[in-house]
DNA sequence: GCGGATCAC
DNA sequence: TATGGTGATCCGC
């Protein structure tokens, strides 16, 4: 683990004094998964001194080398701040800090059995299932980065998230296996199959881990939370043949520390004893709890917090530190706090949904176009499956440094057709061009926020019609009292969702006659005077190609304006010619077909999508 | 609300 | 030679 005395890294000397201006790029360049299992009987020095070396003189190295400066900077002005702190009269805020402590703990709930299961190797251990000659040799999943390694790897010091050519290095015969996410997520369902005996309203954290209550269980079968989850586990490899870690304790944040403690195929229990948990927390690593990374673990490694037991002597400082929100996360830490309600996930939870891709370094705004259209398309297939579009665009660039840039868009309509996507999306990769000149990107993604679903029909698991959903209420306005169980018609509603998106243009044609009338209905303070373009520092809009003031308000009402007195039509024709060696595109007032695949994988994504939970809420 | 940063997996 | 994709949240402005 990382507390090896000669790795380097959050340990041993305060921040301040460690000298090695690298130590901490080193820690850091080995990786988000050092509390991942497999590691204990790994030289970490060398492999650290390994990965430095195959690193060094790399773009990437060199952007994690100034992350690494700007946080050694953030670290020292968190310092400063404490020392001035510390000068300060802090009674108040310990008092306050206690009575949050006193409070938490008088409502302290140990009533209910949490277990946290954990797949081992997920991925490998599936492609094992399908290739047992693999069994004992070091292999991975995943080409460029390792998604994931087996045991027989990791004994190298290969990790999940390290390059593949990285890895390569610490282990020269590692096999690189393509990812094949469809076995992976059947698999999974046969896991939740056994699984849902012990706990019908068990939680998926991820594809491979699960969340479930099994205190029902336990009192119905007279059995204790060990055996059943022991049971569990046995039922779980003889039905699979996939080997899975539990952790139990009383709420989801020690039941998933616990299970990381006896990786792989074992389980680990944290009694529900407040002075077991307050004395197990007392020692722990504070990375060791989720929603600790290695950012946050140096920043507080630097103010002397190390373990969970060293929050008790810096709460008076924390908030002011740190925040709020980290401050009562923090205090559930010491406390060993954590939630116990276990649920399946919602359908309505999600908040966004975006795709993004890496290719080598493209320069060139013809070829960018390319890569922009390319994500529009993606993301209309995934918009499509998860039946939902949204009312903000953002665009996401990294540079061929490795600088990661997102702008955002409010689009005049809910979007999730590829071609709208594309016309919105292009603005703001104009305006990033004009800023920044021309850019040399690796990586493009496209997402939308804000989502409206466009479900037109709910099917449940015995394949009745649901009612369905119309896209709002002004269409939906348009419907007598459906039946509870009616389908509603696909014609009809196309023309529908079609009639409302013209009215929304309609709209925008009406609100912006005059573009200056968008400005000022803008709120921003008024200006001193009119906002004039100038040529000077203006830019030139993708639509119409004539200047626009360099003012971002300004530019974006323009841009509405520009694009509402277009029909799609021309607006699409007008961006095709930018785009060479690209096929005849559909129509995009054209239906599209629901094809019965899409609306399975749906239903199947909808089943597998973990409940995204914040870990400093409870 | 926006953009950067962090985190999990 | 070469370092991922998806989604969420928090903070500062």
């Amino acid at each position: 683990m990382h507390d090896e005395p000669t790795v380097a890294g959050p340990s041993g000397l305060p921040e301040e004094e460690r000298d090695g201006e690298h130590d901490t790029l080193k820690y850091s360049l080995l990786g988000p998964s050092l509390t991942k299992a497999g590691q204990d009987a790994v030289d970490q020095k060398k492999v650290s001194e390994i990965i430095y070396h195959a690193s060094k003189g790399s773009k990437f190295f060199n952007n994690e080398e100034v992350k690494d400066r700007t946080l050694t900077e953030k670290i020292t002005r968190i310092l400063a701040r404490k020392r001035q702190l510390e000068r300060l009269d802090l009674t108040s805020d310990i008092r306050r800090a206690d009575d949050y402590i006193a409070e938490l703990d008088l409502g302290r709930d140990l009533s209910q059995v949490v277990v946290h299961l954990d797949c081992d190797a997920f991925y490998a251990a599936v492609e094992e299932l399908d290739r047992p000659e693999l069994k004992n040799l070091p292999f991975a999943v995943g080409k460029g980065v390792l998604t994931t390694c087996n045991y027989e790897a990791r004994k190298f010091g290969c990790r999940s998230g390290m390059a593949s050519f990285v890895a390569m290095k610490l282990c020269p015969k590692l096999i690189c296996l393509p990812l094949n996410f469809d076995k992976y997520s059947a698999k999974a369902e046969e896991v939740r199959a056994v699984i849902a005996r012990y706990d019908p309203r068990f939680e998926s954290a991820s594809i491979d881990e699960a969340y479930l209550n099994v205190t029902e269980y336990c009192r119905l079968h007279e059995q204790t939370p060990w055996d059943a989850v022991a049971q569990m586990r046995e039922e779980i490899h003889e039905t699979t043949k996939i080997t899975v870690s539990a952790g139990i304790a009383a709420n989801a944040k020690l039941a998933k520390i616990a299970s990381n403690q006896r990786k792989p195929n074992g389980q680990f229990q944290i009694a529900p004893e407040r002075d077991t948990i307050m004395e197990f927390m007392r020692d722990l690593p504070t990375r060791k709890v989720n929603g600790v990374g290695r950012v946050f673990e140096r920043e507080l490694d630097a103010v002397g917090v190390k373990t969970c037991g060293d929050i008790y002597a810096e709460r008076g400082l924390l908030k002011k530190l740190f925040g709020e929100k980290a401050f009562l996360f923090l205090i559930q830490c010491y406390l060993g706090l954590g939630r116990t309600n276990i649920q399946p996930a919602e359908e309505s939870e999600r908040k966004s949904v975006g795709t993004e891709s890496t290719f080598g370094d493209l320069s060139g705004k013809d070829v960018l176009r390319a890569k922009l259209r390319y994500s529009a398309d993606e993301l209309e297939k995934d918009l499509e499956r998860t039946q939902v579009k949204g009312r903000t665009l953002v665009l996401k660039i990294k540079l061929h440094t490795y600088e990661v840039y997102t702008r955002q868009v409010v689009t005049p309509f809910a979007v999730h057709k590829a071609d709208d996507l594309y016309r919105f999306a292009l603005p703001i990769l104009a305006k990033l061009e004009k800023e920044m000149g021309d850019l040399k990107l690796r990586l493009m993604g496209l997402r939308v926020t804000h989502l409206v679903s466009t479900k037109k029909e709910g099917i449940d698991f015995f394949g009745m019609h649901a009612r369905p959903k119309p896209p709002s209420e002004s269409v939906k306005a348009k419907v007598e009292d459906e039946g509870e169980w009616e389908v509603w018609p696909e014609e009809e509603f196309e023309e529908a969702a079609r009639q409302e998106r013209q009215d929304e243009m309609n709209e925008i044609e009406a609100l912006s006659q005059d573009p200056q009338d968008a400005v000022d209905r803008g709120d921003d303070p008024p200006a001193e005077g009119p906002t004039q373009p100038q040529a000077s520092e203006s830019w030139f809009c993708p639509i119409c190609s004539l200047p626009q003031p360099a003012n971002d308000r300004v530019f974006n009402a323009h841009i509405d304006f520009c694009l509402s007195k277009q029909t799609i039509r021309d607006a699409v024709k007008d961006t095709s010619d930018a785009m060479p060696d690209r096929g005849p595109r559909k129509d995009p007032t054209t239906k599209q077909p629901a094809t019965v695949r899409g609306r399975k994988r749906k239903m199947a994504e909808t089943r597998d999508r973990p409940l995204k939970r914040s870990p400093f809420t409870m």
